[in-house]
DNA sequence: GCCGTTTTCGGCCCGACTGTTTTCAGTCG
């Protein structure tokens, strides 16, 4: 009700009326009561949107600015509203990108639910005119030409219009782009996801195979955000080196996975594959690879950022190389542009988050945990509950990997859909693993993935709980709950002192379910204080925690452990997407308990 | 609309490819 009368008002008189103290408090309150989750990638979509109304009307600049603060708040680790609660006004203009206007959008978004200059400039446009902007090949200029000429102002407008053959009638448009166009709206009708890291990757991994297979090809890469190991791909960018790129981009686009041609130019071939992915492809001389590889790998901030540096020291950064006037200075390697422009070099699991960009200057990006420095897997199912392989296979997969140790972690009681263990079954099971483990050289620890029940206490009673090495706690059921709640819930399991991981900390599945709100700080606050690691949870479809909790864990000093979750021998190479994760949110080998030699990671499971 | 070793105004990354042009605008990354 409260709600309602605010919004009867015009913002600005908003801001009038309140205190700026009373009007902090009335969102406080209006949180506990009704959640606005997700914040931050509303407002990115609006300000995107915003940006397209703009574009479409012929606004200079004011889109590059729209677009660049959307960008840079779908990487924040926090939310909108707990910066504006936390820190006010000033904490929103601390954002790069963000200034007084855009700040004083986000508050308004934030307090009333809706932001008035947008609202007014969406309903000065056809609702249907952003699918247009889906349609491959039309931006907003032509989307705007072509409903202010013909009026058409949604797809099915457009498909008619282009049947009809009057968009070829248009000065800029042809026979050709009235073909494109009405192939371009199938394709939206498909839709285009943003695909997991974890099924895009395997598929570039074997274009670069086939690349590196032709005779021609001295060099294949992957660049683009699979490069920086980025959870969702929307399209793969490979690069060659190659002294014939035609006869490269020939080959390239007649492979079997292809499905579509877009684009095809003697340096440059644009493709879709099967399943709907689309790739790139860059044919790079030689002395160019590395300035090529930095500029496909973006990310296109990171770019931005150090062609700004290289303007600053007289220089010019493209693809090619970095220049001073026509004359070449780097180039052939990552490295060498990164020195000539005096910073140190940025692995790209940072190359999205501009601070990398401020310690490289003074050299203090630290090392980070590297991809071959995990000891043993602690999160692992079998068929004793939802696994498909047996307790044997899947030691056998670990030992195989060249593990030290692993952990045998199958559901607890609760959990029937996964035939979680009664008390019984799990001492049977435990008994199991110590006759195995004569059978095997890897050390098996014995644990469980234990559900942490709404009320906070554990699913199994302390006494079973003594018997495990292990006690991974996770949440399995009432995701819905409150954030007080979820937070007394987790913080509450962690107080006992058999737990030794959180488990898939916040419970989402990308693209299917929205991770579980609690308060992190609190939380991460906990885990600290009783000694828990929190798990990076290597599943493709989970990668929990994302990378912006990891790097808020590895600032507060929480400890970390990068586990797959694995129900199936062929789940351990999971454990890259985890260990990509963490490097992402500056995660080193000291922050993370199972890069450590058994007896170190005993010592820290004893919390002794 | 943002931002500042170019600092309160005047800039804002840079190039490939396409289609429709016959020198370029639009789109894309």
């Amino acid at each position: 009700m409260f709600v309602s009368f605010i919004s009867s008002f015009e913002t600005n008189r908003i801001y009038n009326l309140f205190a700026e103290e009373t009007l902090l408090n009335f969102i406080v309150l209006s949180f506990q009561e009704k959640r606005l989750p997700m914040t931050n990638t509303a407002i990115a979509e609006i300000f995107n949107t915003i940006a397209d109304i703009l574009d479409m009307q012929r606004v200079p600049w004011k889109p590059v600015a729209y677009r660049k603060a959307a960008r840079i708040i779908l990487t924040l680790g926090e939310e909108l509203s707990d910066t504006y609660i936390k820190r006010g006004i000033n904490g929103l203009k601390e954002i790069p990108g963000i200034g007084d206007a855009l700040a004083h959008k986000i508050i308004e978004y934030i307090t009333i639910g809706h932001i008035h200059e947008f609202e007014k400039l969406k309903a000065s446009i056809p609702k249907g005119l952003y699918d247009l902007l889906r349609v491959p090949g039309l931006g907003p200029k032509k989307a705007w030409t072509l409903y202010t000429t013909l009026g058409i102002k949604d797809l099915s407008s457009l498909k008619k219009a282009a049947h009809t053959g009057k968009i070829s009638t248009l000065p800029g448009f042809g026979k050709k782009s009235e073909h494109d166009i009405l192939k371009g709206i199938g394709l939206v009708a498909q839709g285009n996801e943003r695909q997991l890291l974890g099924v895009v990757l395997p598929l570039a991994l074997h274009l670069v195979h086939v690349l590196r297979a032709h005779p021609a090809v001295q060099r294949a890469e992957i660049a683009g955000s699979l490069r920086r190991m980025k959870e969702t791909i929307r399209d793969i960018d490979l690069l060659v080196v190659t002294d014939t790129p035609e006869k490269v981009m020939k080959h390239f686009t007649s492979l079997p996975l292809v499905t579509r041609i877009l684009a095809q130019g003697p340096t440059k071939a644009s493709v879709v594959l099967q399943e709907h992915i689309n790739c790139d492809l860059r044919a790079l001389p030689a002395p160019s690879f590395g300035a090529g590889l930095l500029y496909f790998s973006g990310s296109k901030d990171h770019n931005i950022l150090l062609r700004n540096i290289a303007i600053k020291k007289g220089y010019k950064l493209n693809e090619y190389g970095l220049y001073k006037g026509t004359k070449p200075v780097a180039g052939a390697t990552e490295q060498s542009i990164y020195t000539k422009l005096g910073l140190q070099y940025i692995p790209p699991e940072l190359r999205e988050d501009p601070a990398s960009i401020t310690l490289a200057r003074t050299h203090t990006i630290p090392s980070l945990i590297p991809y071959n420095s995990i000891k043993g897997d602690l999160h692992v199912h079998t068929t004793w509950s939802d696994g498909a392989h047996s307790t044997e296979d899947m030691i056998r997969a670990a030992q195989q990997i060249g593990y030290q140790y692993v952990a045998i972690t199958d559901h607890s009681k609760s959990l029937h859909v996964a035939h979680g263990l009664d008390t019984k079954r799990l001492l049977q099971h435990i008994e199991e693993i110590e006759t195995l483990q004569k059978k095997f050289s890897i050390t098996i620890l014995t644990g469980s993935e234990v559900d942490i029940l709404p009320d906070g206490s554990l699913d199994y009673d302390d006494t079973l709980l003594d018997k495990l090495d292990i006690v991974i706690a996770s949440v399995h059921s009432r995701f819905k709950a409150s954030p007080e709640a979820m937070t007394k819930r987790i913080t509450t399991a962690l107080e006992n002192s058999h737990v030794t991981i959180l488990g898939h900390p916040t419970g989402r599945l990308i693209n299917k379910r929205e991770p579980y709100l609690f308060d992190t700080d609190a939380v991460f606050a906990a885990a600290k204080k009783n000694k828990v690691a929190i798990e990076i949870n290597s599943s493709p479809d989970r990668l929990d925690l994302k990378d912006s909790h990891v790097k808020l864990a590895v600032k507060k000093g929480v400890k970390l452990c990068i586990n797959t979750d694995s129900h199936a021998t062929d789940h351990f190479p999971f454990i890259m997407y985890g260990i990509a994760q963490a490097r992402r949110g500056w995660a080193t080998t000291r922050d993370v308990i199972n890069t450590l030699p058994l007896a170190k990671l005993l010592h820290f499971i004893r919390k002794s």
